[in-house]
DNA sequence: CCTATTTTGTATTTTATTTACAATTGCAAA
DNA sequence: TTTGCAATTGTAAATAAAATACAAAATAGG
């Protein structure tokens, strides 16, 4: 039963992960306000166990608002962004269920 | 300027995630009223901008609590778990200075 | 100009956290 | 056993942060 206290970078950090809105805002740049817009119009799925709890985000859904994001910039409106980057989120989760498996 | 879609994993994203008390005692299963006495007697200094603001805490703090939880389940006192993490700490702030490299 | 989409503003209510007090538990030495 | 200290836990009252629900403004395309 190794402890890790080695060098090696923990991804299961990663899938314990979860913060709230006013976190997410800060690290993505993205203002609370259009978190909980794009979370109305489906863009994207929050974990938040009750309605009128505090919403709940995991690694997933922050690499998704980046994505968004940056489609936004580049001209793509929500919905063509969303269309088209649930094929990046494929990739994304190939790509954690790898890390996880070192 | 590469925009980082591919496979590899953003290492960056650890030094800007920031996270109130209430992600971390989900995220390491300590109780906020211990995470807060720890913080009192010093043992762990959190990000925390103003006295009655909330407690922010980084991916460096998280660390540090994990191991002193376990030093705690070995039978340590909490200044002796604390004295021996000096260097853990160090260890761990290498290792996220090598990553940040890449 | 119109219209639909998207973002932003904000007052009110609710949830989460802080602080400051104290009580409780566990353990080791006297 | 009990005494003393370390560590944890409980909680009430005050404050901060977030949710909701309304609406207004900005933006893009026809």
């Amino acid at each position: 039963m190794a402890k890790n206290k080695d060098l090696s970078f923990d991804f299961q950090f990663l899938d314990k992960l979860i913060v709230g809105i006013g976190e997410v805002s800060q690290i993505t740049g993205i203002p609370t306000r259009q978190i909980r817009y794009w979370e109305v119009k489906k863009i994207i799925v929050s974990l938040t166990e009750e309605e009128g709890k505090n919403r709940r985000y995991d690694y997933k859904n922050i690499k998704l608002m980046l994505l968004i994001k940056e489609l936004l910039d580049e001209g793509y409106t929500l919905d063509a962004a969303s269309e088209k980057i649930k094929k990046s989120m494929n990739l994304i989760e190939q790509t954690l269920n790898k890390l996880k498996k070192k």
